[in-house]
Order: structure tokens, then C-alpha cells, then sequence
DNA sequence: GTCTATATCATGATAGAC
DNA sequence: GTCTATCATGATATAGAC
């Protein structure tokens, strides 16, 4: 056993990896300068080149730590809620929640720098840089592509076209949702103990989100004229 | 008359007002350098400093441009609605159509750039900076008002706090999918003549908003514990 | 692994001729 | 109004001492 065991081994990674991760939230990935982002972790300008070989490797690296995990983790909530009901296809309601909770237990995380990353996501996924974009999408990719398979069990009935369609707007409520959580007081005063407890707003999400899905289809499909 | 009618009196500031709206669209604020916006005008790289004084003031006159008219669309449809059916509150379904709407109609306008400019809205939405959520949540201001006004009456037995998170969620949803519209083939294939087809979006969307905002009221309001 | 110093280049803005 | 030339600044990245 080492006997300095007072300084982790990759201690100067975690704090270049922890003060991107804020400050791409607040700035933006163009607008966070190395010197900036350095300064802030208090670490040395070169040491950012040193542990990652450039700023687009930093930023794949940021997605890359909390990401993966992220998306394992929604895999297996899933895969646990098919196996505890074999067999039977799930409410749209669980497989929601399933996807929004994982979500939103991060941004309880204050400290470790969860809701951080969870706003930084939200805010990326309208981020026009298109490798930025390939990236995400490629983490993502597999997670969809389990979950659609979820929804059209529990939905034989709708139209895969519509399916593709719903899911798509309920992503874009969840992930502008973490991206704005606080401006949520810009509409409207709102207290704000409230606005961090995930848990209110995993069911407020979920409720919105299940009746989105559920709507009733019309019977007429409108063609083109 | 004048005999010069070729060339119009303020070509230049319209061609740097369409290339930003491209550009910002494709490349965010940061990411757009003058030089680059300049060329892609055809004009000067000293002209953006003439006419509009700065890049920041370059930027608002491009939300300026579009946003206060479809701003005043928006709470014209609502009056209009409103007086077609004097006393009786309007359907909320009748509300959210009237908002989304004037967005997705921009769609349609490719050639005169409106789509670029609904792209670009819907990701600025969630830009961190402060500057420019500042702006945006000014101009919106007046129109939220007045829609959250007609929802209440639409929605008596609503709760005010519910109703401001449905509100955020709609915005949400809206937003991500402005930004985003070709974004949606990464999850899964979808003809492209569909998804440039402002009314089919525009029914779509009404009816998940729709659905969402008068999902069922839980009885028991959790308590934190 | 960490640091200082610096190379190289791109940026926003402006001065001043036309 | 438009252009060229240029300034001052800040960017990423790296070389090389420690």
C-alpha cells in the first residue's frame, strides 16, 4: 500500500473534468477558454494538453464519465422492470419513469457535480456543432433503440410513425427541462426549494410526459392536399 | 420613382441579417467569427461594424427582426379567438394550436429564411449566456402573459403552480423540436417530406401538448418528507 | 507530471483613404 | 457607404527546463 495516499492518483483529471463540466454548462463550449477553465480547477494551463491531447478530447471526456454510466443505468432499470413482470408488457407510465428518473436523481447530486452535467446535457443536445452532436447521439444510440423497443410492446396499437414522433417531443421536454431548470422562475415565481426536489419533479414530468404519449389518435389521418 | 430600383436601399444589412441567422443557426454565436459571416454575405468584413455597431448588437437586431412580429401574430391570434367567442373561455387545445402555430408556419418559409430563423430560436433557448437569455425572455415576456392569462381561464381548477410547470414543459417540448426537426431521423427513419410538413407537425404537437397539459391531477399531493 | 515561456494564428474592432 | 490595412487581444497548442 502507498504511503501518500493523501493525493488520489489522477486527482489533477478529476479537477479539469469537474470544472469543464461547470463551466461548459455556463458558457458554452466555444466560450470557455483554457485559460479560464484552467485557472478554475487551479491547475496549470498545459496540464489539460498533458492529461487529455486537446479541448474536443476534454470535451468527449466530459460526456464520456457521466454519460456511459448513465445510460448502463437506464438499460438496467428497464431490463429489471421486464424481469420483475415476465411476460407482460409495461405501462407507458413505468418505462417513462424508468427513463426520466435516472435523469433527475443526478441533479440531486449537487455536490458531485451531477446537476452540473445534467444542465450541460440538456443544453447540448441543441448544440449545433455536428461532431458534438455524432457524439451524443452515438452514446444514446443503444439506450433508444431499448426503450423504443419497450414502447412499442406497451403500444402495439399506435403507429410506429407516431411512436417515433412521441418520443421525440417527450426527449425534447426532458432534456429542456434540465437544461432551464431555473428559469422555470422566469415564468413564473416558484419556490425554490421546490425546484430542486426531484422527486416532484420526476412525477410532475412523468404525468405530463405518460398523457403526451397517450394521446388519442385521430381517427382521420390528414393527407396532403 | 426612383430609376435605380435594382438595388435596394439596405441590401447590405439584409444580406448580413440572412447569413447571420444561417450561420449563428449552424455554428452558435461564438462559433460565428466575422470573418466567416462576412464572406458568406458578400459584403465587407468592416460593413457588420457600420450597421450595426457591434457582433452583440448584430445579434439582437436578428432576434429583433423576426421575433417582435411573430410575438405580435401570436397575442393577435389569441385576441382574434378570443372575440370570436365573446365571454366563453377558449379551449385549451384552441390556446396551444394558436401559439404553435405561428412557429411552425415559419417552417414553411424556407427560401426567406424563417426556418433557419425557428432553428436558431429553438436552440438559443437554452444558450447559457446570460446576455442573450436575457433578451429573449424580454421579447417573450409580454406574450406569455397573455397566454398563461387565457390558459387559467381555460383551466380554473388547475393549480397556478401546475400550471406554470406545464407551461415550461410545453415550451420545452416546442423548443427542442423547432431546434431539431432533423434531428428526428437519428432516432428513426422518417420520410423528409413529412417532416417539413408544417401542418402535419403542427397536429402532432397540438395534440401531445393537449394531452400533457390536462393529464390527470394526482389527489394527494405528495409532501416532502 | 508540472511548470514557464512562447509560437502561431484567429478574433473583434477601428482608422483613414476613397 | 465601402474598402484596405492594421491594432490589440486572446485563443490553442507546444517546447523544453525542472
Amino acid at each position: 500500500m502507498s504511503l501518500r495516499a493523501v493525493k488520489p492518483p489522477h486527482e489533477t483529471r478529476t479537477r479539469i473534468l469537474d470544472a469543464a463540466e461547470e463551466l461548459f454548462m455556463q458558457h458554452g463550449f466555444e466560450g470557455t477558454s483554457m485559460r479560464l477553465l484552467t485557472t478554475r480547477a487551479e491547475v496549470n494551463l498545459a496540464a489539460v494538453n498533458y492529461h487529455f491531447g486537446s479541448k474536443d478530447a476534454l470535451i468527449e471526456a466530459v460526456f464520456r464519465r457521466r454519460l456511459d454510466p448513465m445510460n448502463a443505468a437506464r438499460i438496467a432499470a428497464l431490463e429489471k422492470l421486464e424481469t420483475e413482470a415476465p411476460g407482460k408488457p409495461l405501462a407507458p407510465e413505468t418505462i417513462i419513469r424508468a427513463f426520466v428518473g435516472e435523469s433527475l436523481r443526478m441533479i440531486e447530486d449537487a455536490k458531485g457535480g451531477g446537476r452540473n452535467f445534467i444542465r450541460l446535457l440538456g443544453r447540448t443536445y441543441t448544440e449545433p456543432a455536428k461532431a458534438i452532436r455524432a457524439l451524443i447521439g452515438q452514446m444514446y444510440a443503444p439506450t433508444m433503440e431499448r426503450y423504443k423497443a419497450a414502447l412499442e410492446r406497451a403500444l402495439p396499437q399506435m403507429p410506429r410513425e407516431e411512436l417515433v414522433w412521441r418520443m421525440h417531443f417527450m426527449f425534447g421536454t426532458l432534456s429542456y427541462t434540465l437544461a432551464a431548470t431555473d428559469a422555470v422562475q422566469l415564468i413564473a415565481g416558484c419556490k425554490p426549494e421546490d425546484r430542486h426536489d426531484a422527486r416532484l419533479l420526476e412525477d410532475r414530468l412523468t404525468a405530463f410526459l405518460a398523457a403526451g404519449l397517450g394521446a388519442p389518435l385521430k381517427t382521420a389521418v390528414r393527407k396532403a392536399a
